[in-house]
RNA sequence: AGGGAAGUAGCGCAGGCCGGUAGCGCAUCUGGUUUGGGACCAGGGGGUCGCAGGUUCGAAUCCUGUCUUCCCUACCA
């Protein structure tokens, strides 16, 4: 935890705003509610959408691509669905724009230029991909199609936050049919572990799994599995979701398929994705007062080669000798950058890699090179030690990997001592107060219990484990009986 | 939509109560000296003070209206 960091929200959020823009991974653009990704953030996002298509690919999908707008009467055939997404559509209702007749060089919409039918920006694309399916499924043959798609989608949220809940971001979402209700569900949850094992493994992220409560679920959803994070300031964070659909949007499209007996039914559907909110909250768990801190697997750059020379003789010797062995790290596909811009003095260089939260630095100085050594800085813990030259090649792969490790750990550290067993109201709601994360309480499994206990404490049901063991127990507001523990807090 | 705050140089802010030619820090440009943890000196450029009215000899400042943004509630990947 961040020495800096208190709990007042105010300020937690200004801390999380200066990460992301200091650390250039994105900046707040001239469109409401709309982020500019910088090419160092995208960089990062090219590496996540890297091994999460890679991942996706040896599970047996493909990538395709459908239009960013769906027709009205489309979007709304699947009700439960279209309500949920209705108050944060934006809508295209014309095509063409005209100079204004009383102010030249200014433009008006063309009134004569309405659409017939208005245009909804996607907020999500299961409309629109179900209507294609109805064409490409007519018998059991046609099945499963497992496709995934890399897009842009809007939703016109009220309040905004730099990646994570912005109007327009960036996201994959995989779209799967099956002729079974086992093979769809064992689908969902394949890909929530696909998800899970993504987090933790690449952004060294601990992840909890579990189902939704009926109020957390995703509209159109039989069952809505995730994963939650818990962040630094004791708040969690929904950070990836894969939902079993059932035959609801089948029906709602009407797509029906014989099977091997030739009967006609409804074919089954999966729902699953991840956004670019898993930078936020990758930013949200690791990130210290210095800056960022990035886990080396998916880290634009691994390794920053920082300068420190006295004219142009040494720094010609310098050149010379981080050129071999940049060659060397890249042989071994490292991700690594020379930094020997000469406007910027190394203290300046020092603090602003640090803050893009590169692992580890190197700094070749004159004055360690003539001892044949570089000094090697860890972004994560601040560590710095002096090693030999020629032993860099075969070290900095080790020590990139132990970076890895051990910001997981510190991570999952975190996270599993907040964690706490509460048994009475009282006790819920003090802990929320004084040391916010995940509280395991029993609940009574009505709606109306969650509802009122998120009124009263602001704590919603983050997830019921998928592992969560059985245990009797009264509910901690209604004093019902109750199977087990599900999991609360604050969320994002 | 309800409650609170703010709009002044690219960014961050002061000035406002008490009207009198627009200020500071960072950034930027020029020249020089520097380079082992955000260098220093000197000089320069950049603003119709959110917008529209009003009061006044004179408005960033006072008054009225209006727009925008942020924070707290509601919704949400």
């Amino acid at each position: 935890m961040s020495k800096e960091i208190t709990s007042r929200a105010e300020d937690y959020s200004q801390w999380y705003n200066d990460l992301i823009i200091k650390g250039e991974l994105a900046d707040y653009s001239a469109v409401r509610g709309c982020m500019v990704i910088k090419p160092y953030g995208y960089g990062l996002w090219e590496n996540m959408r890297d091994v999460l298509d890679r991942m996706f690919k040896d599970t047996g999908h493909v990538n395709a691509y459908f239009p960013i707008f769906v027709p009205k009467s489309l979007f709304e055939a699947e009700e439960k669905n279209a309500e949920g997404f209705a108050k944060e559509c934006a809508v295209v209702t014309h095509y063409r724009l005209k100079t204004d007749p009383d102010n030249k060089g200014k433009l008006i919409v063309d009134p004569e230029a309405k659409l017939e039918e208005e245009l909804v920006v996607r907020p999500t694309s299961e409309a629109i991909i179900w209507n294609t399916y109805k064409n490409w499924i007519q018998s059991y043959r046609d099945l499963p199609i497992l496709i995934n798609q890399w897009a842009n989608v809007v939703r016109w949220e009220m309040r905004t936050r730099l990646f994570l809940r912005t109007a327009e971001f960036l996201w994959q979402e995989g779209h799967t049919a099956h002729a079974t209700k086992e093979e769809a569900v064992e689908e969902t949850v394949k890909m929530l572990h696909v998800y899970a094992d993504f987090v933790e493994n690449y952004m060294a992220l601990p992840v909890i799994k579990g189902v939704k409560s009926a109020n957390e679920r995703f509209a159109g959803a039989e069952d809505t599995y995730c994963i939650e994070a818990l962040m630094q300031d004791g708040k969690a964070l929904q950070a990836g979701t894969s939902h079993f659909l059932g035959q609801n949007f089948a029906k709602a499209f009407d797509v029906k398929f014989s099977d091997q007996e030739n009967n006609l039914d409804y074919v089954w559907a999966t729902s699953w994705g991840v956004s670019t909110r898993l930078i936020g909250a990758l930013v949200m768990a690791h990130s210290d007062d210095e800056g960022l801190i990035l886990p080396p697997r998916i880290a634009p750059i691994q390794v920053v080669i920082v300068p420190i020379y006295k004219g142009e003789e040494q720094k010609a010797m310098i050149n010379e000798k981080v050129k071999a062995l940049m060659a060397d790290l890249k042989a071994k596909g490292i991700r690594v950058k020379y930094d020997d811009a000469d406007n910027a003095r190394p203290g300046w260089k020092f603090a602003e890699w640090e803050k893009k939260g590169v692992p580890v630095r190197l700094t070749f100085g004159a004055r360690d090179l003539e001892k044949g050594l570089v000094e090697i800085a860890r972004r994560d813990t601040g560590a710095k030690q002096s090693e030999p030259l020629d032993h860099l090649t075969d070290l900095i792969p080790v020590l990139l990997e132990e970076i890895q490790q051990s910001i997981f750990n510190k991570a999952k550290d975190f996270r599993d001592s907040n964690i706490r067993k509460v048994d009475t109201w009282e006790d819920f709601i003090k802990t929320l107060e004084e040391t916010p994360g995940f509280i395991a309480a029993h609940w009574d499994g009505t709606p109306e219990t969650e509802e009122k206990i998120k009124e009263l404490s602001k704590a919603t049901i983050r997830c019921i484990p998928l592992d969560n063991p059985l245990e009797e127990g009264k509910c901690i507001l209604t004093g019902n009986p109750s199977k087990q523990r599900v999991l609360f807090a604050r969320a994002y």
